[in-house]
DNA sequence: TAGGCCATCTGGTCCT
DNA sequence: AGGACCAGATGGCCTA
């Protein structure tokens, strides 16, 4: 037996059949990152819808105001409201929050193709968990870059040098093309399992590479899983990018002034 | 088959 | 009052 809520899912992976689809309040799928709601005609000969409709059926009708019956105004009380009402209003409140989750997965994308990982249909998505870890891993690298770039552009300056002749404007790059000096264990550790499905044969890690927990800026015990097993990148491939210095630990020694970023621990 | 990840529902809390 | 946000619960899919 089912709970009831779950009357109102079928296969959330790949079709989607939700009733509050047709509430005046739902402004339309805006998820990208998961499937695009749609009305599987499986879920009308199932069990689940049957019984969903039969619930629905049941109800008394007669007691539902047009007032306080779907996206209306609501003038009583919600102690007051009919089975019907706050079902309806149930509906309602769900589908907010499934626009909600959309847009946060959105926004999770956005995050995602902004990342210096390699994206195909041939590679697995980045988790939403590694996504945030490897976003601000990747925040703390441009931070530590941009440090030094400016570090070295005043010595070049103040030793008198023509630095405009040999630096290029520092717009010039794209953020992702900068060093990523010290990503490569993070990305290691984060995309292991997923960059199994990349092209790139599996290299080894470099002895000197810290624990994986070290570089990712968090404590063990926050997130067991993904640091199950540190050197858990051994089995998994890296795809390098063209034009672009790879992150990865064997490429790029880590600099000290990098490596003290990621002692920072990150806040709850 | 267990574990990871995810979408969804749900009730509570806080804010406007 | 209504909406946003959050966390817990639940079940499905996928992979090792």
């Amino acid at each position: 037996m089912p709970k009831p809520h779950m009357l109102f899912t079928h296969d959330n992976k790949n079709t989607h059949f939700s009733p509050e689809r047709d509430s005046c309040c739902d402004s339309g799928p805006s998820r990208s990152s998961s499937p695009e709601l749609a009305v599987d005609s499986r879920f009308f000969s199932n069990k689940m819808f049957q019984a969903y409709c039969a619930d629905r059926e049941t109800e008394p009708r007669s007691d539902r105001s047009p007032q306080s019956a779907g996206c209306g105004g609501k003038v009583r009380g919600r102690a007051d409201l009919s089975k019907d009402d706050l079902q309806d209003l149930r509906l309602k409140v769900n589908s907010r929050e499934r626009k909600r989750m959309h847009d946060l997965n959105q926004a999770m994308d956005g995050l995602r193709e902004v990342m210096p990982y390699a994206q195909g249909p041939s590679v697995r998505k980045l988790s939403k968990i590694s996504t945030l870890l490897l976003a601000r891993n990747y925040i703390l690298m441009l931070s530590s870059s941009l440090e030094e770039m400016k570090k070295l552009v005043g010595d070049v300056y103040g030793a008198g040098g023509s630095a405009r002749r040999v630096l290029p404007p520092a717009s010039s790059a794209p953020a992702s093309q900068l060093p990523l000096l010290s990503l490569g264990p993070a990305l290691h550790s984060l995309v292991g399992g997923a960059s199994q499905h990349a092209s790139v044969p599996t290299v080894a890690q470099a002895p000197r590479s810290p624990p994986a927990s070290g570089y990712l800026g968090f404590h063990a015990p926050a997130l067991p899983t993904l640091i199950k097993d540190p050197l858990q990148h051994l089995s998994g491939g890296y795809r390098h990018f063209p034009g672009m210095p790879c992150p990865c630990s064997l490429c790029q020694p880590l600099p000290a002034s990098t490596a003290s970023l990621h002692s920072l621990s990150m806040g709850k």
